[in-house]
DNA sequence: GCTGAAGGTTGATCGAAATCAGGGCTTAGG
DNA sequence: CCTAAGCCCTGATTTCGATCAACCTTCAGC
């Protein structure tokens, strides 16, 4: 299986040989000694939840992919409302091209461990390989798409909408299992109470309350106020409001 | 002024010549021979307002630049919400590449006219233009801001707060006085009460009720329910909400 | 052990926006 | 002319979720 894929795995950077990153990521669209040259310049880094990865403090100036776990996206109001406008997952790509000052803030959600490369490194990659750009535009795409999904959530979703489909996504990202089409699932939320409200544009008693509401229907079960069980995913559906576009 | 730019416009299409399209948008990524091939494959389009552009009825397969006018693009819950996910104004890049379904669809929202390509030119100036790809990817990088500043809007605004947003961001794009840093602006809203609604997250009547109320403070002053003049945009500002992310 | 802080749950109350309802203005068509 | 349909505005009432407040559990540090 793995095999297959890696027949010409000659000049494969070694740790570039297991990462996910290079199947489903950004780095897929290189080719071999492409990828040698980004590599030597990487670096790994394991992050600590609640770190800060961009923000007003430090301007990073790397670009990193997500090898593991989950980097919450936030945008404030000065007055300190805020709002979280994106979640990053493994394989998913980190960072900003065309722009320095991004008025977003990156933070480790879980811990988190990255593989960076300098701003440097990437914008060559961008310039030498036209499939590099074809990928982080389909990156884009995707987290426009899901943004857009988000904004139908937040303007037009009640609170218990909110809070199934909030768990739903989840569960469909991070879930143990890999079937897409699974019948159930087990995961851990990958953020507080509050946090999930930041998310969901209501407040953290609210959040409570619609997960005491679904644990109390036997939609979900919670142990240690982090790790969930959907029994029926089709339930879960059910309570996430009108199905998205009708579209067929 | 139209000279300095076009000191070598031999082999550019007459039709594009005053395009906005070559200037500010997708087009002005491409060489003369390039931009003649693709203008070849182009025809124009005036649509009037309601009209529906991409949607689950007709999958109309091409992509289109924005001339002028303003596009929405909408998502539906099953139960009939909707929620206005974004707006296209002259001269965006209408389409989505990668994917036929887009669960979303664009109507116009005020009379639109477009310059409209097949997909297949589209596709093929992907593949031999690195720099039209990369000009793509700075518009879904742009869409993808919006996007998320619309989010925290949607999530963390309150009702006045987000039509005064709404007042600031139209007249940013659409104001007739090109400055913008104006101290002033005058400008015909681009859709109905209820498009607006949609828009933010909030009933019509809300919305009514809002602009009323910056109407009775002098923030604004409406004619004819769409002709909107702003006399002090700074008034209009510290009605957003806190300024939007404090990042330097 | 005690203490304090952080995260979570639950209850009571309040308020902003939704909902329900009516009425005005403009435009198109008989 | 009259009528009907859109679009918009405004008032009365209701409701959902915010706010305020209390309490629980866990965990780190002394």
């Amino acid at each position: 299986m793995t095999l297959r894929q890696d027949i010409h795995s000659s000049g494969i950077p070694v740790l570039c040989l297991p990462c996910e990153a290079r199947r489903r990521g950004v780095c897929g669209a290189l080719e071999p000694d492409d990828l040698a040259q980004l590599a030597k310049t990487s670096s790994r880094h394991n992050i600590e939840p609640g770190v800060e990865l961009i923000g007003d403090a430090e301007a990073v100036d790397c670009y990193s992919n997500v090898l593991s776990g989950v980097v919450k996206l936030t945008k404030s109001l000065s007055d300190g409302r805020q709002q979280i406008v994106g979640l990053q997952f493994a394989p998913d790509f980190l960072g900003r091209p065309f722009k320095m000052k991004s008025a977003i803030n990156a933070e480790a959600a879980t811990a988190v461990s990255l593989c960076s490369f300098p701003r440097a490194a990437i914008e060559r990659m961008m310039k030498q390989s036209p499939e590099f750009v074809h990928r982080l535009l389909k990156q884009a795409l995707n987290e426009l798409d899901e943004a857009r999904e988000w904004m139908v959530t937040l303007g037009r979703k009640t609170a218990p909408e909110k809070v199934a489909s909030f768990l739903l996504m989840i569960a469909r990202n991070i879930d143990s299992n890999v079937d897409p089409a699974a019948r159930s699932a087990c995961f851990e939320l990958p953020m507080t109470r509050a946090d999930i409200s930041d998310f969901l544009g209501i407040t953290n008693e609210t959040v409570s309350r619609q997960l005491t509401s679904l644990r109390m229907d036997g939609v979900i079960r919670i142990e240690n106020n982090r790790r969930v069980t959907v029994d029926s995913m089709s339930r879960l559906e059910r309570r996430c409001g009108g199905r998205g576009a009708i579209a067929v």
